[in-house]
DNA sequence: GAAGCTATTTGCACTTAGTGCACGAATGTG
DNA sequence: CACATTCGTGCACTAAGTGCAAATAGCTTC
């Protein structure tokens, strides 16, 4: 078998590998400055400087400057969705939701730079916009996921995107007020206070 | 009193009238321009050009090219604000958001153009992310006009941010789910499957 | 009507994000 | 060594958005 045809069977060569972590590494790069000098005074020269390649290059790794700060996030997603596969299947849509949602409390960084990372998505408008957007996303990946847990309905997959819908609504208005609250309530003591207050029935 | 004195004082003095309806004019010529051309094969000098001012006097009424393709969603964020508050103070916070949520029926334009834009906001990648963050700004429009109408609570005002936001989650993705389906079904009745099944308890 | 104040319009130069293209370097293959 | 392919890079270009200063139009006062 010859190389080129090797390379067209393998799903995941090395050459993908070492682009993914030259792809985390320029990330990393970029959020340190972001958090140094903020998003908009930081421009994506910059970045490239730092990072010590050209910014041809990093426009080959990140279509554009917000996906320079708003990678993590997708990856954040795709830990979701696997950690939502492993829940039992009879368990409830929103008690598994919450279990999912909890890897980000494992996976995200120290709390402080936690802070000062959210800190900066929320600062700027159009990183709001990204991070809204990107949690819209979620959205796609989730809402098939737990689709199988709800009974039977014509308009089944509508309404499994409505509940993982809010149930991440709840997750972005808790992080708003933990931001507020400038962490000092734990995030998800601020997500179950969301989620019973949409399930009362006033 | 002297004329400037007079500027000083009122409030909403003429020159804040033409300025609102020129506004809207251009919010109009360039929302043509994007349903003819896409948003992204419209440069803002096209825009310019139609409306009869320069590139710079465009940039003086929306702050992006951005804006005048959602102005329109400030509007109709007020406009439900306005509502909401006519709603009796003793009625169940679900019933008043989906009776203010209403005026959106009788508001937007005919239903043919209606599908058109929504189409074009959501084509968008920019205009989705900026479509998220515009209710974003509803909630904190509405929030606090609901806010009165939940029990007593330490947290309460962030549990209106929750209700509010999950509501406009719901009206999200019925809005998603009526584009889907090319407008046949109504898009209340979408909206009310989406809170029944938040509200449902698996 | 003349003079004057003010908001608005506009042109111009500038920065930054993002793209298309083509050339050269690196890397691994036969 | 000759090769194919991918990757990094420079360059020129478009388009969004900003700051500034001059011009202009609307209205008032004299």
């Amino acid at each position: 078998m010859s190389y080129y045809e090797c390379m067209a069977m393998s799903p995941i060569p090395i050459r993908q590998q070492t682009r993914a972590v030259v792809r985390s590494l320029l990330a990393q790069t970029a959020m340190q400055l972001f958090a140094q000098k903020g998003f908009d005074e930081t421009t994506v020269d910059e970045v490239a400087a730092a990072a010590g390649v050209s910014r041809r290059t990093l426009f080959n790794y990140f279509r554009t400057k917000e996906d320079l700060a708003l990678s993590g996030l997708s990856e954040q997603g795709e830990v979701i969705a696997t950690r939502l596969t492993d829940r039992p299947a009879d368990e409830d849509v929103w008690v598994s939701l919450r279990h999912a949602f909890e890897v980000l409390d494992e996976i995200e960084a120290s709390p402080e730079n936690r802070l000062e990372i959210v800190s900066m998505l929320f600062d700027n408008e159009s990183l709001r916009a990204g991070h809204a957007e990107k949690q819209a996303r979620w959205t796609n990946l989730l809402a098939p996921l737990i689709e199988p847990k709800l009974p039977a309905s014509e308009a089944r997959s509508f309404e499994a995107r409505a509940i993982v819908g809010a149930a991440i609504t709840c997750l972005q208005a808790a992080t708003e007020e933990w931001l507020r609250l400038r962490g000092s309530t734990p995030l998800f003591d601020l997500y179950d206070t969301a989620v019973a207050a949409i399930h009362a029935s006033n």
